[in-house]
This record gives structure tokens, sequence and C-alpha cells, in this order.
DNA sequence: TATTAATTTGAATAGCCGTTCTACTTTTTG
DNA sequence: CAAAAAGTAGAACGGCTATTCAAATTAATA
């Protein structure tokens, strides 16, 4: 479960080697050019990192280059660039229908939705199976989930079964609250599937929303 | 049917105002970010556009400015901003089963899906009506083309008949081509709709495949 | 054609930028 | 513990950068 609270900035600096002051000047890189649209310089980096000394600043980038994280540009301002792209949502993993989700704890995978989608943490999953076949999600598509806990009648969740011992199992549904029945219907869009219902109180101990759809993606094959 | 030839470089400055050097200025301002991944310092511009002041290009950088096309950070090295995004794909326009391809010759929509799908001139078109439905291909859904006059059989392509006096009709379909009755036939996903089926000769004559859908987007509503 | 507006040049300036070097401290390692 | 490695500070350098100004040229306009 811990899985979904501890998401990471998307696109940061996965583990690997590299100190933690480098982690962070990395990190901190993607996110000046995230924002500005340009590397920051030496001094700006050092500023952020509340760094006296400019050669100081060098060094750890020659560490950074030296590991491969980046690369730069001799003599030239904000000549830094980064080697893996800026751009892209982490693939987190896949999505079944009633099957516990599959976590990609350090997703290799990005998948490039454009910018709008990179704001607030948003992810990518891919769905396995026909369970939302009728909103004409696809076996194999991608959907973009932006994090949240709340959500409205009839929007597409991850919704979340929190079960003692394992780690829970995850579902792509539609969400619709049944004020008459005091209860919560989680619709899957095909036919041959029953929807889920679960009471208000067992809903609030045990379920949680994770994310809400706000795209879908698909490559054609062969493209 | 030449504005399919005619297609200009991605992102590039359309005519609005603006004289011709300074849109050869922020068109290269475009292409240098997008290939070293920041913005290009006034001394840079010039070499490129064999203007021997610098004070000649902060002209026109203030002109471009003064026109809303980019913003300026003062002071900073490489302060330039591009006031649309340089990522992206544009928009150029509806395509509907039967009708004619409604585009819009200057793209003002833009949509981000990605840098992959930057390449070979791709462009979007917004899906109208339920031609494609089968193929899980709906109103609204944006389809990404890639432009190329030859395709497969099962391919999802753009077919543009042309018509003389008009502008032709285009529509999007499947292509399979049927040797046993030495014919074309262009296949909707949808029960309702009935195939289209044109000869061999006149295929050659009257028609040609624009390009190939290789991915779908959707935004899902309220999101 | 005369006048105004739009370009273009060249030079100058003050500040920013990457880089390098020396010296010092802290952490890691054998 | 001793030695090596990693991290930090400060200063200094030459080059690069954006910006400004005055003056010259060209294009547009009335």
């Amino acid at each position: 479960m811990q899985a979904y609270a501890e998401r990471r900035e998307t696109g940061s600096m996965s583990s690997e080697h590299a100190s933690d002051i480098q982690r962070k000047m990395y990190n901190f890189i993607v996110s000046y050019m995230r924002r500005e649209g340009m590397p920051p310089t030496n001094r700006e980096i050092g500023r952020e990192m509340q760094i006296a000394s400019t050669g100081h600043v060098d060094y750890h980038l020659t560490m950074l280059e030296k590991k491969g994280l980046i690369s730069r540009q001799a003599k030239k301002s904000r000549g830094i660039k980064l080697t893996k792209p800026v751009t892209g949502i982490p693939v987190q993993g896949s999505i079944a229908a009633g099957q516990p989700l599959e976590i990609a704890v350090d997703p290799e995978q990005y998948i490039d939705v454009g910018r709008e989608m990179e704001h607030d943490n948003s992810y990518a999953l891919i769905v396995k199976g026909r369970s939302m076949i009728e909103d004409h999600i696809c076996d194999g598509d991608y959907v973009v989930v932006k994090p949240q806990s709340t959500c409205s009648n009839g929007d597409i969740v991850v919704a979340v079964h929190l079960q003692e011992g394992s780690s829970g199992s995850a579902t792509l549904k539609r969400f619709f609250q049944e004020k008459d029945h005091d209860r919560i219907r989680l619709q899957p869009a095909n036919s041959e599937l029953e929807p889920i219902f679960v009471s208000r109180s067992e809903w609030d101990q045990e379920w949680l929303v994770q994310g809400k759809v706000v795209a879908i993606f698909r490559q054609c094959p062969a493209a």
C-alpha cells in the first residue's frame, strides 16, 4: 500500500548510486528545467542547494556527469543536458479487474503523453483484460491516473481494497454513490461482469480511491 | 489537397504579423530548443541569422516579445521563453466518416502526445461520429496520423477521395486489399455502416492514402 | 519627393558564467 | 589508527551575455 503514498516526484533520480546531495542536485536540475524551460546555471544550483562555492557545484556536476546522469557542453552557459529525457510519466504497472495491482516499484518505462499530464504526480497503468471494454478502454491501453482520494459519480477510478495480511487489490471501475441504498457501486463496463457493491461503512474502512483516470492512450500495433 | 503536401514544420511560426527575419528568428529559436534543450543566446541567434550586431538581435527579440510570441527574463543568459509550448503536434482538424475533412489551415490547437509522436510531421485529427466505434475509437477522440502514402492490410488510414471541382473528401477506415476481387475495401468499424469498395484502377486514379493512425488519445471529460 | 518609421551597425559596459586552483575539513576504508 | 577518498570554501580568470547608446542605412508612407 505504501507504494501509493510514497510515490516519488516524476522523473526524479532513482536510488542507483550517487550521494544524497547529488541526488538532490539532479532533482533540482530536473524540476528547474520543467519549470523554466532551460537548465540552471551553476550559481543558481549553488544558491538553491546552499552551496557557497561555484567550484563545489562544478565538482558535483562533474560527478553526475561521470555517473552518466547528465552531460555538459564545455564553456556554454547553462550547458547541462539530461541523459534521460525530462518528459513523460512513469508507467507504474498494470491493472486487471479484480487482480492485485502490479506495481513496478522502480518503473523503467516512461510514456510521454504530454506536459499537461505531468502535473499532480500523474502516472500511467497498462490495462489488462476487457473489464472496461464498453467504455472503449481496451486490453493494452494506457490509462493516465491522477492521484486523488475523492471522486464524483461516474468517474473512472482506481479503487483499492485494503485487506489485512496482503497488500490489497486494485481495480479499475466506474464509481457510483447509491444514496438510496447507502452504498457504493463499482461498475465495470462489461455486461458480462457484475458490479461490486460496498456498504458505506465497509467502504470507509476497507477501501480507498487511489486516483482517477484522466486520459486514455493507445498505441496502434505495428505503428 | 495541397494542404496535405505543404504541411509545415511542427511548431513553426505562422504567418500572423512579424517580418520575415523575425519569423526566421522565431523558428530558429524553436528548433534550437528542440535540438539543444535550452534556448539560444543572442549571439548564437546572430551567428545563425548572419546578423553582425548583438544589439540588432536584441531589437528583433524585443519585437517578438512585443508581439507576444516570446517572453524574456531580464539579464538572464538564454532568458528566452516561448509563449506557446514547443511540444505537441498540431490538431489539423476533424474527420467524420464520409464528410470532407475539415482542415484547419492554421491550427491554433496543439495536443501534446509526447515527443515520439512529433517525428515525421505527424498530426492529430479529432474524430467525429461513431464510424470506428467497434475499434474503440470514439467521438471526440484524437487520432495521431503519421503521413505516408503506403499502408498494409488492416491499417487504419486516412483515405482521401479526389474529386474534380472540390477539394475531395476524407474518411477514416481500415484498409484491405482484396486480391481475389482486385479491389480495395475501406472498412468502417461499425456494423451499421457499409464498407466502401473501390476498383484497383479507380483507386490508383482517384484515391490516395494520406496517412496512417499510429495512436489514439482520449481526454476524459471533467478531468 | 520628403518625412517618418523600421532596420542595421559598431562599440562599450557591467555583470554573469564555467572553470581552475589551493587549501581545509569530513567521511570512508584498509 | 592512518591513509585515502570525498566533500567544501574562497578567490581569481578569461570569456560570454544581455543590454544600451549613438549613428547610419534602408524601407514605407504620405
